[in-house]
Order: C-alpha cells, then sequence, then structure tokens
DNA sequence: CTGGATCCCTATCGATACTG
DNA sequence: CAGTATCGATAGGGATCCAG
C-alpha cells in the first residue's frame, strides 16, 4: 500500500503512520492468517490451556476433525504454535502456543476489549 | 467455546481468563470480519486519510472495484465505516472511520508492533 | 467517478468414511 | 486418539462490461 498522509483527527494513533509497504503486508498478512475460519478460535483455546487435539475439537462446538488439523498445520507453519510428540505407548500429541503466538494473543487483547465495548457487530 | 483453565504459563494474560462465550463468538466474528481479504488494508487506507473510493483503490494495489464496493458494504454494515454523499454534480461520495472504527484501529496497534517486531510470517 | 451485473474459475467447507 | 481421503456444495474472487 502506498503511503498517504494520516488523516487530521487520527494523528493521535501513532503506529500506522510510519507503516511502509513491507509492514503493511505482514500485517495484512498476519490478518488473514487469525481472521480464517477457527483459527482465533484455536488460538484461544491453547490460550486457555486446552492442549491434545480432542480437547481443543471438544471446547470448540462446530470445529471438525479436518479443519481443526488443517488450521493446526498452517498455524504451526506461521510458528505461532507447536505439536509436540511424546512417543509412548499410545503416542501422546499436544499443542501449545510458542513464545512468538503467546505474543500474538496478548497483542489481541486490546481487540477482545474492544469488542466488549462496543458489543455486538450488526448483522 | 466452552471454558478451560487457562494454561500455567499464560495466566499473566488477564483478559482472555474471563471471556464467555459470547466474547467468544464477538471476537472470532470480529477476526473474521477484518481478516478478509481487502479488509484491513481498506481500513488502514482510510486511517492514513484516504477517502474517496478512487483514493483508496489507488493505494491498494491489486484491489478491484468489485471487491472495494463490496468490503466497503460490510465495513459500514459493522458500523465501522461512514459513507457519506455530498449530492453535487457529480456526486460526492466519501468514506470515513466511525468511531467506533477508529477504536477498533487503535486496538490493533499493539498487533502492528507484534508484526514489526517477529518479522515476516514463515511461508 | 462510483459502482452494479455477469461470467466463470478456484478455494474452501462440511459431511462422511476410513486408518495406524 | 489423532488424524487422512474423498466428494459434492458453496462462497470468494478476478475479469470484463455496463450505467447513473
Amino acid at each position: 500500500m502506498t503511503y498517504v498522509q494520516l488523516a487530521p483527527d487520527l494523528q493521535h494513533i501513532p503506529d500506522f503512520q510510519h507503516i511502509d509497504d513491507d509492514e503493511c503486508h505482514r500485517f495484512q498478512g498476519t490478518m488473514e492468517l487469525i481472521g480464517r475460519r477457527w483459527s482465533s478460535a484455536i488460538l484461544l483455546a491453547l490460550t486457555r490451556g486446552a492442549e491434545r487435539f480432542s480437547e481443543i475439537r471438544a471446547v470448540i462446538p462446530g470445529l471438525s476433525d479436518r479443519l481443526l488439523s488443517q488450521r493446526a498445520k498452517e498455524l504451526e507453519a506461521a510458528g505461532l504454535i507447536e505439536r509436540r510428540v511424546v512417543a509412548s505407548t499410545p503416542v501422546q500429541i499436544s499443542y501449545h502456543l510458542t513464545r512468538r503466538g503467546a505474543d500474538l494473543m496478548e497483542s489481541l487483547q486490546p481487540l477482545a476489549h474492544w469488542g466488549q465495548q462496543w458489543g455486538d457487530l450488526p448483522r
């Protein structure tokens, strides 16, 4: 995105004034990753302590095996979550936020506040 | 999403501990709205002062008329942007962040920080 | 200038069945 | 338990043309 002047009544927002094109793409990329269906729910489930595959699925009604598996791969590829395998019998698999993922969740707290402050999105 | 215990090493994250099911749905809904392709770019363009249809399109390479029109409707329906019509000849149409939209952009600043801190998402 | 209408292709999704 | 395979339905998106 090309740079344009920040709107006068929004100049108290400091951090969007000096974002260059690359940073815009990062920003959009991040939004599209965690904006995909179930992505944020999965991250939130992990933030809340869910670890096992079935545990995550259990706390997110409507989430199917297939989509959880797919999203987990994407989030792992993005470095937001980690998949641990313990070679016992049966094999124990658990998912955890990485440091990077935990930082992301922290950075989303103001957004959660915003949601609480403004109530439901209009349909 | 059903409540589960917050992971021990994440208990310093206060705001996700007490989010109930409704708030989870709001959170996910917000993420999916602004996570759609071009949505965040459009909001960012408005934050930076773009107002006219052609102006927004000009600063977002790859964004088509159709998608800008569609996203604008969605964002307007969500109460994040406002569409003003001045009945001159020709008709002057401009887009602006609402208070709600501007608040949203403010709440996204930590996320922009996160992107800068962690660099590009892995491909 | 600001879109609306249409076509058409692709990505994505949900459901179902199956596996180590 | 933790996925993979397959399939049909649907939604999203690009390109193009058209209009007030």
